[in-house]
DNA sequence: GAAGGCACTTAGTACAGTGAAC
DNA sequence: GTTCACTGTACTAAGTGCCTTC
């Protein structure tokens, strides 16, 4: 299919096309089949009749593009129920086990949800339509035994998952993720390891010199005026937050802790039912109602002016389940959320929020001290000794599912979270105590994790953790080892670059699709792009691409070439890029689309293991992941080192360095609203900017003004005044341009969020060395958390670090 | 070897806190 | 003292990738 044919299909990139992509897509695709996309599409066939299906039900079409991706999702159900038809016993047990690991899951569920009698009257479960298994079974048989081509190692996913003659090329042996983590450190960290065993008995020297010198001083301070307490708390903390775990051993291979030692989580405080005179009605009616009905309809109506509540999915979900928490008679009553009235409700809690806004400064500091309090007593725990904070020591409290996107679950409740849910993980006999008359799920002992305490939640039944927070050692030092991967990978790129471009050549379609992937995520920081369930929201990275996401065009804007990309990436965010790239890829991109429907796997002969087995061969510890970092890292690397001048100012210099983050922010498609009071400060901004041409526009005047006035009268005053106006203009239009430059930045930073970015792709050590080389104080860069976070870098950074 | 589980990182949003401007 | 706008933090959803199970 030549590329005109692909464009047929697709609407006019640029502006705007971004949602609407899938207009038309399927027109006329399907009548290209042949025998590869038979079998390929085994995964995508039911889809598509679902797809024809869905887009006569649909108007909207960018939901119609998550609908059908909740059909592809089907494909998997389908793929598994096809394979029991076509394959031997084996899978009928697969199914059984996994049908038999469904119904003890609902078993667990059902006894949490009698644990929780406590909070929520049970009611049984009603019978509400359910749409959710609208598949047909028709669709769902489908033997393609016969449709396998027969080049070697050269056929789609979804065809070769049902051979057994996949030609092995990848070393047989998988290593421990323990060993390869040692291994990681050994070629990088080894040597710093080394000199750090070295550097450590000067340093543990130096320590105890210190520590002399902070008790000494100490000592000193205390019987002077300062507040003993104040002074004491302060230094107390500083040294909870300077243990330099950098400088001592790694415990051995998966060991996460030697002792650990905590109070257990915080559970949301109890349900307070509404005072009598806030009232819920139904068709026009008040209602009191049952105190479990109550609480859900307040997580509703908290939410009425939010847009969660305008979405079909979210109300019809809310609305089973919440059924699931009323009374008998209740049910029988309350048929129609339509017809229901939380506005009392809202209003409420709105008079509530404005009392709380209003509270007197006594009011606030109380608060803020018993906030301390619960802190100080939950908010840390005992690490090999040492003190830290616990990131998240609160369980999440009960409320309505937020999915991002169109997500299938919005809506449903989030239950609430009880001791008897929560797993306890510490140190042998350590367990803190459980609420008084509660009992914990279970107490483990595992130091092989990090976490401190997890709970399953009920929505989409994940793990939930209580971990360290980012100052700690146990995350501290996982991101020290992620930059020194991307270092490593620093090293290699150019031969793994090379070895890609060779590989868009090769005979195999298979190894040319993951070439062209591995490019687009090397040149672009795609994310891998793991498959999603049907239960997920539509989204997609580089290895889950559709052929719907990407179009082709030999020509646009003046370049050859050009793929432009638009999906929806994590949390929907949407990614759209007009990328010009090497003919060899455009040509291989335009094969993997030939007779594919827009609904179909662009990459069909990978996924993201396959990538990231392929990526751990060239280089150990190399995964997908690792490119965004590497590419994020090398990016600021070179930002800055092109913008910053030595003989600049620091203000010039942090807009330099604020610059560099934003091309690393841009890079990797971090995003944010825009705030909302983005316009009023921009429009206050314009009004400066106007204001101060106002006063340069007088300014000029009266300097010409002085101007011919000393040329006339010869003046010696004159003279002086004018020359002092004119330094007066000078200053008003820097000022002037300051701010011009001002709005110029807030307006491109309106929607890049940096954040990101800085915490989680950017190694510190980059901008401590800057800091250091150019005299900027890291407070300019990093704020306080960032600092704690970062600590290991400052310390270990000097200004000749280079990434 | 597919599928699911698990542990962890990465992500954007909401809102509280804070300090500057008036 | 009040208002406004920006910053920092808490929160929790949504990714990645390795491991285990069958």
């Amino acid at each position: 299919m030549g590329s005109a044919e692909v464009d047929k299909h697709t609407p006019p990139s640029g502006d705007g096309a971004g949602k609407d992509v899938l207009t038309g897509l399927s027109n006329g695709i399907d009548r290209h089949r042949s025998k590869d996309k038979d079998h390929h599409s085994h995964k995508h066939k039911h889809k598509d009749k679902d797809r024809e299906k869905s887009k006569e039900k649909s108007r909207d079409k960018h939901k119609d593009k998550h609908k059908d991706k909740h059909r592809d999702k089907d494909k998997h159900k389908e793929k598994s129920k096809d394979k029991k038809h076509d394959k031997d016993d084996h899978k009928h047990s697969k199914e059984d086990r996994k049908q038999d690991k469904e119904e003890k899951k609902r078993e667990k569920e059902k006894l949490r949800e009698k644990s929780e009698k406590a909070s929520y009257v049970e009611v049984k479960s009603e019978p509400l339509s359910d749409e959710d298994d609208d598949m047909p079974l028709a669709s769902r048989s489908f033997s393609q035994s016969s449709q396998i081509d027969s080049e070697d190692d050269d056929q789609p996913l979804a065809a070769r998952k049902k051979t057994k003659t996949v030609v092995k090329t990848e070393k047989p042996v998988k290593r421990k993720a323990e060993e390869m983590a040692d291994e990681e450190n050994g070629d990088v960290s080894k040597k710093k390891n080394k000199k750090v065993k070295e550097e450590k008995k000067v340093k543990e020297e130096k320590k105890v010199k210190e520590e002399k010198k902070v008790k000494t001083e100490k000592q000193q301070s205390t019987p002077n005026g300062a507040s003993p307490t104040k002074r004491g708390k302060k230094e107390k903390k500083e040294e909870e937050e300077t243990w330099k775990w950098w400088e001592e051993e790694k415990h051995e291979d998966g060991v996460k802790w030697k002792s650990l030692e905590h109070k257990g989580p915080v559970f949301a405080a109890d349900y307070e039912p509404l005072p009598g005179n806030i009232k819920f009605k139904f068709n026009g009616k008040e209602m009191k109602l049952s105190p479990a009905a109550e609480e859900v309809a307040t997580f509703y109506a908290a939410m009425l002016d939010h847009e969660y509540v305008t979405k079909e999915i979210f109300n019809k979900n809310f609305f089973k389940d919440w059924r699931k928490f009323m009374t008998q008679s209740e049910k029988e009553i309350i048929t129609d959320l339509k017809k229901c009235d939380f506005t009392h409700m809202l209003t409420y809690f709105k008079a509530k929020s404005e009392e709380r806004k209003n509270r007197t400064k006594e009011e606030k500091q109380q608060l803020k001290a018993e906030n301390e309090e619960v802190v100080k007593e939950y908010g840390w725990c005992t690490i090999d000794g040492h003190k830290q904070r616990i990131g998240n020591f609160k369980i999440e409290p009960p409320g309505l599912f937020r999915g991002r996107g169109d997500h299938p679950k919005m809506g449903m409740v989030k239950r609430r979270v009880t001791p008897e849910d929560v797993i306890i993980n510490c140190s042998k006999g350590t367990a803190p105590k459980p609420p008084p008359g509660r009992k914990w799920k279970e107490v483990r002992h595992d130091n092989t994790v990090t976490w401190l305490a997890s709970w399953t939640e009920n929505v989409q039944g994940q793990v939930k953790y209580i971990m360290l927070n980012s100052a700690s050692r146990l995350k501290g030092e996982r991101d020290w080892q992620k930059y020194e991967v991307a270092r490593k990978l620093k090293d290699c790129v150019e031969k793994i670059r090379e070895t890609y471009k060779e590989d868009w050549k090769s005979k195999e379609m298979k190894i040319r699709q993951r070439a062209v992937a591995l490019y687009f995520i090397d040149k672009l920081a795609l994310r891998a792009g793991n498959e999603k369930d049907e239960d997920q929201a539509d989204t997609v990275g580089c290895c889950s691409l559709r052929v719907e996401h990407i179009t082709l065009h030999e020509q646009k804007n003046g370049k050859q070439y050009v793929v432009v990309f638009d999906f929806l990436g994590k949390d929907s965010i949407r990614y759209y890029n007009e990328v010009p790239v090497e003919k060899r890829v455009f040509k291989n991109v335009q094969i993997f689309m030939e007779n594919k429907k827009p609904g179909d796997d662009l990459f069909d002969r990978l996924n993201t293991t396959i990538m990231n087995k392929h990526l751990n061969d060239l280089m150990e510890g190399l995964s997908a992941k690792v490119f965004r970092t590497f590419n994020a890292s090398n990016t600021l690397q070179e930002q800055l080192d092109k913008l910053t001048e030595s003989k600049s100012s620091v203000t010039e210099k942090i807009l330099a360095y604020n610059r560099a983050n934003r091309a690393v922010a841009i890079l990797c498609n971090h995003q944010r609203s825009v705030p909302k009071t983005f316009a009023k400060s921009m429009e206050n901004l314009q009004k400066k900017i106007d204001t101060k041409k106002e006063a340069i526009e007088a300014a000029e005047k009266s300097y010409k003004d002085l101007k011919k006035e000393a040329k006339k009268t010869g003046a010696a005053a004159a003279s002086i005044a004018a020359g002092k106006k004119e330094k007066q203009l000078e200053k008003l239009k820097e000022q002037l341009m300051k701010l011009e430059v001002q709005a110029t930045d807030r307006e491109e930073n309106k929607e890049i969020a940096l954040g990101t970015s800085k915490l989680n792709y950017l190694d510190p050590r980059i901008s401590v060395a800057w800091c250091k080389k150019h005299d900027v104080p890291i407070e300019k860069i990093y704020n306080k958390t960032q600092r704690d976070k970062f600590q290991w870098a400052i310390d270990m950074a000097g200004p000749e670090f280079v990434f």
